[in-house]
DNA sequence: ATATCATTCAATTACTTAATTGAGTAAGGA
DNA sequence: TCCTTACTCAATTAAGTAATTGAATGATAT
């Protein structure tokens, strides 16, 4: 094989070698929702400090990730709409070819799961139809950071709160952070105990806005 | 985090972790062509018959491709049209970010490098108006194993033998293997030097039908 | 000046990788 | 039946890479 082509599979194994760690993709899981600090993150995902900017840093080399100083802080965040469909792409594969992600999935909330999610088409088409209530099911801190245009937001803490101010003439659609996050499925779950018509968005934000699909942002005050 | 969502992050890493050989990607790149012995992918890629097994095994290990016995030998494919679009993704990934990857893909032919490449989209409208030769400029055993419906074969070696018979009444376009690969380059250039009019499709056949895009298979005799 | 946030360094431990060897299996042909 | 071909397997090598920690250093704001 020529020379140029061995080194253009070096340059995608570097790609692969910088996702080829549960930490790294855990730490752009949480970026895909929102920019975020060394400090954050090495709480979110319990790693040490150093460990964390470490593999941030292995992130950063390999333009997964990208980073900006602000004040004290140094403010990390994906690369691009492709870093986000790239780790999608992963998620399905693992889906479809391994076992035990199936198992796992099944486990995550075996109380919540639900069959009657819809896809980002069906929403948008129901959107022109019928009176929806799209709520976003995430910290204020990432709905401030992007949301679904027109969603409103409940943080997972305040569900069993404000639940009982959502007005019951409309369908409600919960989203959340993606396919392994709990938060929509709660949201779901607490409503229909309560009657109401509720279903969950199969995609998270991430993949809602990497998919070019119209989202709006609240300046942070 | 909770214990099964680290569970599944070392999930996905399987998938990464196998992707994270140049070795591995080159095998799975011939492999998205046609399905094929641990012997031909050994000759192919250079590497020892072992050692070609052993990264076989890995892969099949975490589900990107499958085995089948046919004989005395062993035959490899991919494990579906997710894993195509993967590394695809991955391929895009490493475009937008890593400037080596730019620099090496101007290098790879830099007397074949045409701006006037038509995308799958546009070329299933041109082939409503308009008359269009498909050329599906690859080896013959990669066409019988699928190609383009409609494509018609001129594999690589022939190019200079087959090239005059091609009508001039027609707009040509020219695919192969897919963004890393020389011969839709070379077959557009040669039927330029003789005045045709000929494109360049973007795509190879592998992500032509991994899009769902129709095609056709020759069954071998 | 001092506190805060992050990076870098050095050291340790653990794992991965590629490649090789030699034995072993299984299918098919002579 | 035995030989050849095609591949796998297990064990081993050496080299390299990775993850992690704690301490030291560097940068920035108050």
């Amino acid at each position: 094989m020529s020379e140029i082509k061995k080194q253009l599979f070096e340059q995608l194994a570097l790609i692969t070698q910088s996702l080829a760690s549960p930490q790294r993709i855990e730490l752009l899981d949480y970026l895909a929702q929102a920019e975020r600090s060394v400090d954050e993150l090495s709480q979110l995902t319990s790693l040490s400090t150093a460990n964390t900017s470490r593999h941030l840093q292995i992130l950063k080399q390999n333009g997964l990730v990208l980073m900006r100083k602000q004040g004290k802080s140094r403010l990390y965040k994906i690369a691009g709409d492709d870093v986000i469909q790239l780790i999608s792409c992963l998620r399905r594969t693992a889906e479809n070819h391994l076992a035990e992600v199936t198992r796992l999935k099944q486990n995550i909330l075996p109380s919540y799961i639900d069959k009657e999610a819809i896809s980002s088409k069906e929403l948008l088409s129901k959107m022109n139809t019928c009176a929806i209530l799209l709520l976003d099911v995430r910290p204020l801190k990432e709905f401030e950071q992007g949301h679904i245009k027109g969603a409103v937001n409940i943080s997972p803490e305040s569900i069993e709160q404000k639940i009982n101010d959502i007005p019951h003439d409309k369908t409600v659609v919960a989203y959340c952070r993606g396919p392994y996050c709990a938060y929509s499925y709660q949201m779901v779950e607490a409503l229909r105990q309560r009657g109401l018509k509720a279903l969950r968005l199969e995609e998270g934000f991430p993949e809602w806005k990497a998919a070019g699909l119209p989202f709006e942002i609240n300046q942070v005050v």
